[in-house]
This record gives C-alpha cells, sequence and structure tokens, in this order.
DNA sequence: TAGCATCGTTCCATAAACAGAACGCCAGGA
DNA sequence: TCCTGGCGTTCTGTTTATGGAACGATGCTA
C-alpha cells in the first residue's frame, strides 16, 4: 500500500537523520542508547531504517542528540503532506492558516530550486505578501518592483498583479510565505 | 507549560494537537482515520492521549490535516524560546523547521493577548528573530530598541540579548515568528 | 600471543500499537 | 414509535516495537 510505502521511506530517512545527528556528535551507538535510556537494538534497527520508531521512542533521543523532536523529522515534511502549487523547481507546503475577522491569513514554506523564475497571475484586489527568506538569496516581487533578500530579510508587495520569484544561489532557497486576504 | 514532558504528557500533547487540527478542518474522527487509513479505534485513544503513536500513524495523519510532521509535534512549549515562560496571555505554537548546513530555522505562530508585555531572555549568539504580524499591532523587539509593526509588517532584532512582546490593540496579536539559530 | 573492553548486529520474550468489530449514544425520517 | 445512519469509545486478536541477552568483530594492553 502506499501508505506503507511512504512509511518505509520516511523510516528510512529518520534512522539516516539520527545516525547522522548521532556521528556529529560523536557518540558510540551504545552510548546513544544508554544515555536516551533505548536498548541497543532498538536503536540499530532504527537507525537502519528497519523499525517504525514510536513517538516515545524519538523523543528519548531528541534530548541527548540535542535537538527538538521536530528536527529530527524536519527533512521530510515536504513532499506529500502539504499542497504543491507548481510542481516543476518550486513547491509550497501550507504551515497554517489564520483566520481573523477581517482578513484571512495563509502561512506557507515555499521551496524554489534554481532556474527560470517562477511567474504567479494575479491574486485579486487587497492581497499581499510578505515573504521571509530562511536560506539561499531570492528575487521576488511584483514584475517591475522587484526585490532582492536573504537569510533573515524579508520582502513585501500586493500580490494583485502578476509577481515571480527566483532563486539567486545554486541550492534551493527556502523562504516562509505570508498571504494575507481581506474578507 | 510542559516543561519536563514525560511521555504520557507527550503523547497527550500530540493527541490534542490532532483533535485541534481535526476539528478546525471539521473532520469527524470517523471521516479522517477513513482518509488517513487508519482505524477508528487507533485514532480516538491516540487523540485522547492513551497511544504511543508510531512515526507512521503520525504520517499518515499529516497529509489530510494537511500540516508537515513537525506540525503535529505541537510539544515545542518552550524550553528553550521561553516566551511563553509567563503561560497567560501568550502562546507560540511551532508550525514548522528547516535545517540547512548553516543554520536551523524555527517558524512559529505566536498568540499575544492584550496585558503586560512579555520579556524573552537571550537566545544565545546569532540567534535572530523575525516576526510578521498578521492581526493585531504589536510592539516587539530588544528592549531599548523597540519596534512597532500592523498587519502585514515585520519587525526582526538579534536576540542574544532581552526582548519582549507586547500587544498594542484590543484583540489578540497573531504573529509568525522566525527564529534562525546558527549551528 | 592471550585477555579484555567496546563496538554494532541479531535473536528472543514481552508489552503494546494496530485494524476491525461490537457497542451505546444521538439525531432525523417514516 | 421504530428504523436507519453516523458518531466516538471500548473490546479483541494479530502484528510489531521494545529491552535485554546473546554473538562475532575490532582494537588495545600486557
Amino acid at each position: 500500500m502506499t501508505a506503507e510505502d511512504g512509511g518505509a521511506d520516511l523510516a528510512q530517512a529518520v534512522g539516516s537523520r539520527v545516525r547522522e545527528l548521532r556521528r556529529g556528535r560523536g557518540l558510540s551507538l551504545s552510548e546513544l542508547a544508554r544515555q536516551a535510556g533505548l536498548g541497543k537494538g532498538t536503536l540499530s534497527e532504527l537507525e537502519s531504517g528497519r523499525r517504525n520508531p514510536t513517538l516515545e521512542t524519538l523523543y528519548a533521543l531528541s534530548a541527548p542528540l540535542g535537538v527538538g523532536l521536530a528536527g529530527l523529522i524536519a527533512e521530510h515534511v515536504d513532499t506529500k503532506a502539504g499542497i504543491s502549487v507548481d510542481g516543476y523547481g518550486a513547491s509550497t507546503v501550507l504551515l497554517d492558516v489564520v483566520t481573523a475577522a477581517e482578513a484571512s491569513t495563509e502561512i506557507y514554506r515555499l521551496t524554489i530550486l534554481p532556474g527560470p523564475r517562477h511567474v504567479s497571475p494575479s491574486h485579486g484586489p487587497g492581497v499581499r505578501e510578505r515573504l521571509v527568506v530562511v536560506t539561499g538569496r531570492v528575487r521576488a516581487g511584483r514584475n517591475g518592483a522587484l526585490g532582492e533578500a536573504g537569510p533573515g530579510e524579508s520582502l513585501d508587495w500586493a500580490s494583485d498583479g502578476e509577481h515571480s520569484y527566483e532563486s539567486l544561489t545554486d541550492g534551493p532557497v527556502v523562504a516562509i510565505l505570508v498571504i494575507t486576504h481581506p474578507v
């Protein structure tokens, strides 16, 4: 079944991530198992992707590895979990929606691969976007009034006109996109 | 709150988070179980905190709920960020974590109720925060260099010193907080 | 060389997470 | 009133994640 395929991939990915973090900390498998209060066998099979760990097991590992629980799984959130808008070279994952009296706001994680710029049509009157760059460098905004931003910086524009996004770096750009629609 | 986080508490927190997301989407328990390919009993006990779900189970839920896996781990309350330490009047929900070579970034939804300002201690060298306001008006930043922002606007500051957040409106302020930690 | 510690893997018995069925509850319709 | 259908919880048998005990491999010391 598809769920099991995805699960197997996921277990593999999380296992690799744990192994990578452990080695990065210079810990042996036995030592990490001891610190986390897990059996060595459990950790061995988890790291090699042959286990489907429980929440409790992951939590036990997060403390000695010095990362948050989300840090153990944060890499795999993208492919199926969210709504991919574009597909080739860019993807968006819906993180949150905030609804208030006067406006509704959607929060996305936007990933842009190097390549041609991505053009988005008008979103209607009153809609605004703000982009906070997490990694990489991006050129984005309304066509004719593009701006650039690097990690930690942000851009904003009214999106009632055609606008675009473009990676300026070799690697992927990750950014947080906040879109506000008036009600 | 929930700083000590026994495993049981964690299951409780994740269960509540799932239930909250499900209700927010207007889904019945049976319907979500069907979409996720899980048994109703599994989901019922998971939501009430009586299960210690596996990674695969959490993953199966993340897609129909439209959030990433990290979005289900709302546990981040808040040992290291310290934002909601006072508990009354402010809360943070972890939306996403992005890990890159040079930095790790966490995305939160921050809600601040009207009242006294919320003070957060230093987060260590190199840590930066950026706040994008969604609703309401906020005064925030490093103490001594506070800024103000309304819907769609943003503020940023280095958080290697005491900083604070304060609602300037009658209603709650909702904002997106992006915290970058160098590695 | 032998002796010993530590490494990561594999095997086993137990506890528990799972799917699905059975259950009681509450609504709306005939 | 009795159905019928959906809801969420509880129960039951099966599957599987777990801790711990083997195991062989490797490295270090005498």
